[in-house]
RNA sequence: GCCCCCAUCGUCUAGCGGCCUAGGACACCGCCCUUUCAAGGCGGCAGCGCGGGUUCGAAUCCCGUUGGGGGUACCA
């Protein structure tokens, strides 16, 4: 797809990116999750640059191998291939972020010794208290307090049984960046205090971790999500130091991109339903779909257009075009974009991915027989446009996978029936076994012979007891088409059922 | 409280000083097509939060304001 040559007009200004996805596995995989990592992947692919992937299972009470088996699924899923990461490795593993714990702790160590880091014992009480006892809003957080104990002083400590935590010693300016998607950014000295990298129990934390890895694997932009924006002044001095004592080569570029939003603009919460991926593709959603609509959430490829397929993505998708205000979940134009994509596949293409959502309902068997095979690819063309979610197609072709005697006739058909309904299921059945041959054409040419010109009735009220006797619904695919598949002898059988349940 | 981010139709967005009587899409409403429902075609409704500047000219730049959001942990 995305062949070095069809790329290579693209590539030149930033060849060499390296970018990161850098989940951490807990729970089902989210839209919003997702959205940034097919930003990432996206940035990646045009730009010729990698894509790192690398887990961030260091929190044991949250972490589940099954998640990461979920978060692999969904990239897959999605089509979002890494070139390092977990299962394929890498010259900078290992990928997971438990294995590299040694490796967190010597830079932990380093950092302590070159002083860029230090001990620190004060209990958030005695923060507080010394904010109360100098007239300060308590809210303040950690004051620097302990930023030059004496080794008496820490002695004293250690002896009363304290453990100390180590803080990182954040630098006395401003922090400023200029952010991919937000511009300049710039956090006021004294915004931030020093904070926390390694717990009293020894564990390092998320603040050094995540930084001290994506140096190590020379990630050179860092596309996340715009929660993530006011951590960002804490990662950089981090890597200043890293910098310092040789660990990093450089600051990374960073760009924060928009919140996915659920109702009522907050962010869109991991229990809502609609953050869950998976969900989506059970109700039907086709991951070109999805694909689409994720990019279209802070992203658009052209001023009057928005449909379009991954090459295209790849091909247009560009950091600095990323719009900075959050954007909400939609789903009316989630499902919309994606019939548009049910539309563009190839029938037959279309007609195979219908097959699991129709062996969920029972309708056929995981391997459809050659009768079931034969349906499929005569019925599929017939709800093509009809249908947004592929979840839709057992609804819709049910009738047509049932036996005759099993037919679910829908209470609201059955009470749309009129009271000409027996006569025109009669002339019907009539009409229908003397006729010649059996298609679409000659079907309909019968029916009109006999209902319209025969009886006088509007086509419309002709063909209503005929639907609901076929199909059992008021609602289906074209009658006429849906007769032929089914076959003579099913169509004339449904039309004596019908006829026997309006007799009782 | 403090810090940061954001601000165009109901929603997603285009717009990066004159091409804007603001364009597209979803949703909604009509009409056409039509065996139902869709799809498709045509049309409609609907928006630059407010106040100051800067400029010959501002949706676009600056300041303020208001409103939303995020962060403020020995979570990630």
């Amino acid at each position: 797809m995305s062949s070095g040559e069809a790329m290579s007009a693209a590539v030149s200004p930033s060849a060499g990116v390296r970018l990161r996805f850098c989940p951490s596995p807990t729970g089902t995989p989210h839209v919003g999750l997702m959205r940034t990592a097919l930003f990432n992947w996206a940035y990646a692919r045009h730009t010729g640059g990698t894509l790192v992937f690398r887990i961030e299972d260091t929190d044991t009470a949250r972490d589940s191998e099954d998640s990461v088996t979920a978060l692999l699924d969904a990239m897959a899923w999605l089509g979002l291939d890494y070139d390092e990461g977990p299962r394929i490795g890498g010259e900078y593993g290992p990928y997971r972020q438990s294995e590299r714990r040694e490796l967190h702790l010597n830079v932990a160590r380093r950092l302590l010794e070159s002083g860029h880091a230090y001990e620190s014992f004060s209990t958030p009480e005695e923060v507080e208290a010394r904010h109360t006892v100098a007239g300060r809003d308590v809210k303040l957080g950690y004051d620097n307090h302990d930023r030059d104990l004496s080794d008496e002083q820490k002695q004293a400590f250690r002896n009363a049984g304290r453990e100390p935590v180590l803080r990182l010693r954040m630098p006395s300016g401003d922090i400023g960046f200029d952010d991919l998607v937000r511009g300049k950014v710039v956090f006021p000295a004294g915004a931030v205090p020093d904070f926390v990298i390694v717990r009293g129990n020894g564990e390092p934390l998320y603040t050094l971790v995540n930084p001290v890895d994506d140096a190590l694997m020379r990630i050179t932009h860092v596309l996340r999500g715009e929660d993530l924006l006011s951590s960002t002044p804490r990662q950089i001095a981090l890597y200043k130091a890293l910098v310092d004592i040789g660990v990093a080569q450089g600051v990374p570029r960073f760009g924060h991109l928009p919140l996915v939003l659920g109702d009522g603009n907050r962010k869109l919460s991991k229990r809502a339903p609609e953050a869950d991926l998976f969900l989506h593709r059970e109700r039907g959603m086709l991951p070109e779909g999805m694909v689409n609509y994720l990019s279209l959430l802070g992203w658009s490829i052209a001023e009057d257009r928005d449909v379009f397929d991954r090459a295209e993505l790849v091909a247009a998708f560009d950091v600095h075009d990323v719009n900075p205000n959050p954007a909400r979940w939609d789903a009316k134009k989630a499902e919309a974009i994606n019939g548009d994509h049910v539309r563009r596949l190839p029938p037959s293409d279309f007609r195979d991915r219908l097959v699991p959502y129709l062996a969920a309902a029972g309708l056929v068997t995981g391997e459809p027989d050659e009768r079931q095979q034969r349906v499929l690819t005569a019925a599929a063309p017939l709800v093509q446009t009809r249908m947004n979610l592929l979840g839709e197609a057992p609804g819709m072709l049910g009738f047509l996978l049932t036996a005759d005697d099993e037919l679910f006739v829908e209470p609201d058909a059955l009470a749309s029936l009129k009271d000409d309904a027996e006569a025109v299921l009669d002339a019907s059945g009539t009409a229908l076994g003397a006729m010649e041959g059996w298609t679409t054409a000659s079907i309909e040419a019968a029916l009109r012979a006999s209902l319209v010109e025969g009886m006088g009735l509007k086509p419309k009220l002709a063909f209503g007891p005929l639907r609901v006797a076929v199909t059992g619904r008021r609602v289906s695919p074209p009658l006429f088409e849906s007769m032929e598949i089914l076959g003579r002898d099913s169509t004339l059988a449904r039309l004596t059922a019908l006829r026997g349940r309006l007799d009782a």
